[in-house]
DNA sequence: TCTGGGGTCCTAGGACCC
DNA sequence: TCTGGGGTCCTAGGACCC
């Protein structure tokens, strides 16, 4: 059996942990720049707000709902989340992080009543030592648990804990007779468009969908699906932990840049961050993917620029990758035209020192980003940087959050006071 | 005026090999 | 009229997830 568990409207959730005169209020939380909406409060949702609504389209109706916003707090969510898994990791035999708000679990052997006696004392513990809610679902397969746990979300009635295996009979059958093919994980709007025109709309047609036509019709992902709906396990449990296949750091910007210059400074800030992850990985990159786009939204000439860069030396080292990203992008740039947003993806990555290099054929960068590192975690973020991407204070690049709620777990000048 | 960021996996097709 | 068979590697693009 696998267990899924997913913590409730997570990033709202964690707002309300320190910030209880939120409770029961609808609250959402917007993306970078405040731009649209990634998180909402029960409350929110049956305001009938939906994930990727624009907050401009709602700000309008705001004040008469009572509607709070806050900008997402990544460093706070990543930090509760850790708190979260290491907890949850400790009370069953397996775990693979799925999300920040995610993660299956090999529960204990037992029968479906001690197993779910089992996910009770989970789900309380974690309200108990962190204090957010989550629900959590027990099947036979992933893709039956994440029904499950939608259903454990959705019904107050199961205490937010639903077994697979002790539901009243034909439960389940009503259940994907009624669910439309979306529900499932996996399937999205592409791909039913797709199954509908074969008659399949709902999760009960596709479960009963033959899985080799599937996947002569598709591929073996949605076969693993049909499987998976069926009560087979075609998706394993990732147990270790998976070394990333690629790193990618990319922004909107609040306003339009229209200086290839600019945009030029703000890929190689990002390429600081990339290094800055790759360090953290032991990881280097042999490969590099520059982008800048203006806004798929508005009318008007659009432009679409990426650069693909060989390392000549895979490095993580900030000064390489910021200059390889600047020169590989701005040449391309056209000036005047209105960029929106702009990234930087490294590819090829290989633990450090697996690449061998030919001594004396190319000199090595010198490693200051960790000095750079050693010098921001003293005297405070930004206060030293490479070279171009410094000198705008502050940055036309950097993201707009208006309703930042403090990092209390994270920052000794921000904790949470009692009086 | 205003619309996120960071990932994964799979397939098709081209280039190349013997 | 007719034009081998089998394979690898790489990249681009499509689909999905939260």
């Amino acid at each position: 059996m696998i267990a899924l568990v997913d913590v409730n409207n997570f990033y709202a959730s964690a707002e309300v942990l320190f910030e209880p005169s939120l409770a029961g209020k609808p609250l959402v939380v917007l993306s970078n720049n405040d731009g649209c909406v990634v998180a909402r409060s029960p409350e929110a949702k049956a305001l009938g707000i939906n994930m990727g609504d624009p907050w401009f389209q709602l700000r309008a109706d705001a004040q008469r709902w009572g509607l709070v916003k806050r900008s997402s707090n990544y460093q706070l969510y990543a930090d509760l989340s850790e708190r979260v898994m290491l907890l949850l990791a400790r009370h069953s035999l397996g775990q693979e992080v799925y999300s920040i708000d995610e993660c299956f679990l090999l529960p204990p052997d037992g029968t479906p009543a001690e197993q779910v006696r089992w996910a009770r004392r989970l789900k309380a513990t974690v309200a108990r030592n962190v204090g957010l809610p989550v629900s959590i679902g027990i099947a036979g397969s992933k893709t039956r648990a994440k029904i499950a746990t939608e259903a454990a979300k959705k019904l107050p009635a199961t205490g937010g804990v639903v077994h697979w295996d002790q539901t009243p009979e034909g439960y389940w059958e009503r259940l994907m007779e009624a669910l439309p093919v979306t529900e499932v994980w996996g399937i999205a709007g592409r791909l039913a468009k797709r199954l509908e025109a074969m008659g399949i709309a709902t999760v009960a047609q596709l479960r009963n969908a033959d899985p080799v036509a599937i996947r002569d019709r598709f591929s073996v992902v949605q076969m693993r699906t049909v499987l998976e709906l069926n009560g087979f396990p075609a998706i394993p449990l990732e147990d270790e932990v998976a070394t990333k296949q690629q790193i990618l750091v990319s922004r909107s910007f609040p306003d339009r840049i229209y200086d290839p210059e600019v945009v030029g400074a703000a890929v190689a800030e990002f390429a600081q961050r990339a290094s800055r992850r790759l360090r953290k990985e032991g990881e280097v990159a042999g490969r590099l993917t520059v982008f800048a786009t203006t806004s798929p939204h508005r009318p008007g000439p659009t432009h679409h620029v990426s650069a693909h860069v060989r390392l000549a030396v895979p490095t993580h080292q900030p000064g390489p990758l910021a200059a390889a990203a600047r020169a590989s992008l701005v040449p391309k740039l056209l000036p005047g035209m209105p960029y929106m947003r702009a990234g930087i993806l490294c590819l090829d990555l290989a633990p450090e020192g697996a690449v061998p290099i030919l001594p004396g054929v190319i000199e090595q960068p010198a490693p200051i980003g960790e000095l750079i590192d050693a010098v921001n975690a003293r005297f405070g973020h930004r206060t030293l940087a490479l070279g171009r991407s410094g000198t705008h204070s502050p940055a036309p690049w950097a993201t707009r959050q208006a309703d930042l709620s403090p990092r209390y777990t994270t920052d000794w000048d921000e904790l949470r006071t009692v009086s």
